[in-house]
DNA sequence: GCAAGGTC
């Protein structure tokens, strides 16, 4: 018999191709397709690998005419499947003609099915010759087994996901098209909708709102410092929330020189190994040292095909059993991190840890291959050490620490101090560089026993805001919220930032994504909740267990997309006009003090900058701050009348300052004094490119007097100079220093590279426990 | 020029 197999990617049509040939295998692959051919137990076998969907959704040309046809009539729209890869689907055709068997062997799961009945329904293959291959591994055993016990291929398991398409498609072109249309941003300038996309931005808008309209709590937290250490122990009836009641207890034990032991206890905790790396965990670990997930999920991509990690897009966190430990390490002896792979073969058992989620599609990713860093450079090489170091972290021992739980009395108040002491550090040896150590002594007491108070201190705090989400955070919460797929969250956020909807490194919504977010929150019928997914999904169970069928599904849909489509379309000025408003709003600056026109935030080759409208009878303009978050202000600069910018910095307070760069406003705060090597520029306050500041000469670039400035804190001018070195003084939160880091004053040439940006740690926000996001802000001394 | 889902 003549048999095709299709496989879902590339690398399945060889792993499957080697175990029924025994790897007697041929390959054919051409350019475009790969095909291989093999002969096994008498049958003549054909392999071809599709590239994921090489079908597409999408309505008939007619609709293209975005003005022509009324979003409306679309809704009941039937589309049609184009092809994506002709080259794929014609080898396929040709195959199918002459096989007496296609066994259709994609991914196990809905769009897997999915991705197999459309090939062969596209190519017109008999459906009777159709059978299909279920397995879980690419291992041995189960593909065999797959072999020999094909099946039906499962229309409705297929019909769930094409459901999926339809409505997607159906939701997302129609509600695109109103909104675009309603607010006049057509062409490439559109504004998109969609069931993934809309509701990730509104958890965005969510969290930008309750950011600003939060109303910070003062609390105050008594510390006190003992013993010869001066470890710290707190109040056990931190936060108070009243002032008078803190005072009470800061008088009560103000004349107390000592305090005494009540309790004490040494335990030790073991700590557990990290669950093995998924997509989410692997992004967001990546996030965290500066590997954002869409350049992560490119080099994973990379570092697979090259054959040095594990399949990327994967949702499970436990290895299977198949998969040997000790095998994957002896590979790692290979590369620069032999020692400690040998130090962990040391171990009697390998047993790795396992994580929560336990899925069959793929194994969680772990490096296939050694690899150093003298031949794999940049990030590429930090991903790939991330997960070879968090693969020794599944698979070393556990750590242990030491807690010590102390309470002490002083004048009938009772304070805590806890101890956490790293004993054996296990698995953290191999991971330690992605981890914070929070590491706290309390030295070795005796209940009963007395011990010296060295302060007493009440520090004034307020409750914080919510933290605003990041690129990784965001994508946990997707992953919880069951927001798009572990293949596409990234690019989801990727389109947040390429339809302008939000900016920064800290996810900030703009006006008009938040403008468009509260309007589709009115009219959208619930395209900005994350229930339209959870709805979805169980309706594609529905149709998958026969409880419902494709078409009561999209039509039911469709319905409530009619009423929708219907009530916008009514109300579409009054829609449009919000998100007009918000639109003008982001680029209005203010009018302009020559010819009165507005003047807007315009772009030219060179990047964006303030323009008058009036151009060109009126040349005034103005640039815009350097690598910086921009947001437009309703203020006026007290100096000299003309508008104010909000501008965003990395790691710094936002700041309000005058569009004119020349206005005294601004260079007041940013002149720090004369330059000491051309005693005629200025030394100022500036920003490069990247955002980062630095201080230069005004006289550039006939001097080229620059200093670095640390990068965070508040840096003033003090009006003097620095009497060693000549520099100018400054004041850096709060204290003078001379600007010159190599300047004696600073400790000369001991001075500590610069930190690199993907080190920065978070400063210190220890949190209280009653409320969420406390942290200490200011400090009193008081004993 | 519309979505989201595969994969490269």
């Amino acid at each position: 018999m003549r048999k095709l197999i299709i496989t879902e990617k590339a690398n399945a049509a060889r792993r499957i191709s080697t175990i029924l040939s025994d790897g007697k295998s041929k390959s054919e692959s051409g350019k475009d397709v790969t095909v291989i051919k093999f002969e096994a137990g008498g049958d003549e076998y054909t392999v071809v690998s599709l590239r994921g969907h090489i079908l597409e959704l999408d309505y008939p040309e007619e609709y293209n005419d975005w003005g022509g046809i009324s979003p409306v009539d679309m809704v009941y729209a039937e589309p049609i499947k184009k092809v994506k890869v002709k080259s794929i689907l014609n080898k396929i055709g040709e195959f199918v003609k002459t096989s007496d068997e296609i066994i259709i062997a994609t991914d196990f799961d809905r769009e897997g099915e999915l991705i197999g009945m459309e090939t062969v329904t596209a190519v017109n293959a008999d459906l009777s010759k159709v059978k299909r291959a279920k397995f879980s591994a690419l291992t041995k055993g189960e593909v065999e087994k797959a072999f020999s016990e094909l099946t039906e291929p499962d229309k409705k398991l297929a019909d769930a996901a094409e459901a999926r398409q339809i409505i997607d498609l159906s939701w997302g072109a129609v509600l695109t098209r109103l909104v675009s249309l309603s607010s006049g941003q057509v062409g490439k300038n559109f504004m998109s909708v969609g069931r993934v996309q809309s509701p990730t931005l509104k958890l965005l808008v969510d969290r930008h709102e309750e950011i600003e309209n939060f109303v910070p709590v003062p609390f105050w937290n008594i510390i006190g410092k003992f013993g010869m250490l001066a470890f710290k122990g707190v109040h056990v009836k931190n936060p108070f929330w009243s002032k008078d009641d803190a005072d009470k207890v800061m008088s009560a034990i103000a004349d107390a020189k000592t305090g005494k032991v009540k309790a004490y206890t040494v335990s030790m905790k073991e700590e557990y190994r990290p669950a093995p790396f998924d997509t989410t965990m692997m992004q967001v670990e990546a996030n965290k040292i500066g590997i954002p997930p869409s350049v992560a999920m490119k080099l994973a991509e990379d570092l697979y095909t090259s054959g040095y990690i594990s399949y990327p897009r994967t949702e499970n966190t436990e290895y299977p059993k198949s998969l040997s430990m000790k095998g994957v390490l002896e590979k790692l002896k290979d590369s620069e991190f032999k020692e400690e792979v040998e130090e962990i073969l040391k171990q009697d058992k390998i047993v790795p840890s396992r994580g929560k989620k336990r899925t069959t599609d793929h194994p969680p990713i772990y490096p296939t291959a050694g690899a150093s860093s003298d031949k794999m450079k940049g990030d590429k090489w930090k991903l790939y050490e991330l997960i070879v170091r968090r693969f020794l972290a599944t698979v070393g021992p556990n750590a242990t620490a030491e807690i010590t739980d102390c309470e002490i009395e002083v004048a009938g108040e009772t304070f805590k101090a806890d101890g956490y002491v790293q004993k054996d550090p296990g698995w953290k040896k191999y991971y330690k560089k992605y981890l914070k150590s929070a590491e706290s002594r309390v030295p070795k007491l005796n209940v009963g026993g007395e011990i010296e108070i060295r302060s007493k201190n009440l520090e004034e705090s307020e409750t914080k805001p919510p933290y605003r989400y990041n690129q990784g955070s965001l994508i946990q919460e997707m992953d919880r919220l069951q927001l798009g797929t572990k293949s596409t969250r990234h690019e989801i956020i990727g389109k947040l930032f390429s339809r302008n909807y939000v900016e920064g490194n800290n996810l900030i919504p703009t006006a008009s994504g938040t403008a468009l977010t509260k309007s589709l929150e009115k009219h959208g019928g619930g395209i900005t909740e994350p229930e339209m997914t959870s709805k979805l999904e169980s309706d594609m169970i529905d149709i998958s267990e026969g409880n419902n069928t494709l078409t009561e599904v999209v039509k039911e849909s469709q319905n409530m997309l009619f009423v929708v489509a219907k009530k916008i379309t009514s109300e579409k000025e009054q829609f449009g006009e919000d998100i007009r408003s918000a639109l003008r709003s982001e680029q209005f600056i203010g009018l302009c003090p020559t010819c009165g026109s507005s003047m807007t935030i315009k772009k030219s080759k060179n990047g964006k900058f303030i323009g008058c409208d009036g151009y060109p009878e009126c040349a005034r303009a103005y640039p815009l701050p350097r690598g910086a978050m921009i947001q437009t202000t309703e203020t006026a600069c007290p100096e000299c009348g003309l508008a104010q910018l909000k501008i965003i910095r990395k790691g710094m307070p936002p700041v309000i300052q005058c569009i004119d760069p020349k206005c005294k406003c601004n260079t007041e705060k940013n002149n720090l004094g004369l330059c000491p090597t051309c005693h005629k520029g200025t030394i100022r306050i500036m920003f490069s490119k990247g955002g980062r500041r630095f201080a230069g000469c005004s006289e550039w670039p006939k001097c080229t007097q620059t200093y670095p400035l640390r990068p965070r804190g508040t840096v003033a001018p003090s009006g003097d100079q620095c009497a060693v070195c000549g520099a100018p003084e400054v004041q850096f939160n709060g204290h003078r220093e001379c600007i010159n880091p190599d300047c004696d004053t600073r400790g000369g040439k001991t001075r500590k590279t610069p930190v690199n940006k993907a080190t920065v740690k978070k400063t210190g926000t220890k949190t209280v426990p009653t409320k969420k996001g406390t942290s200490t802000k200011t400090k009193k001394e008081i004993a």
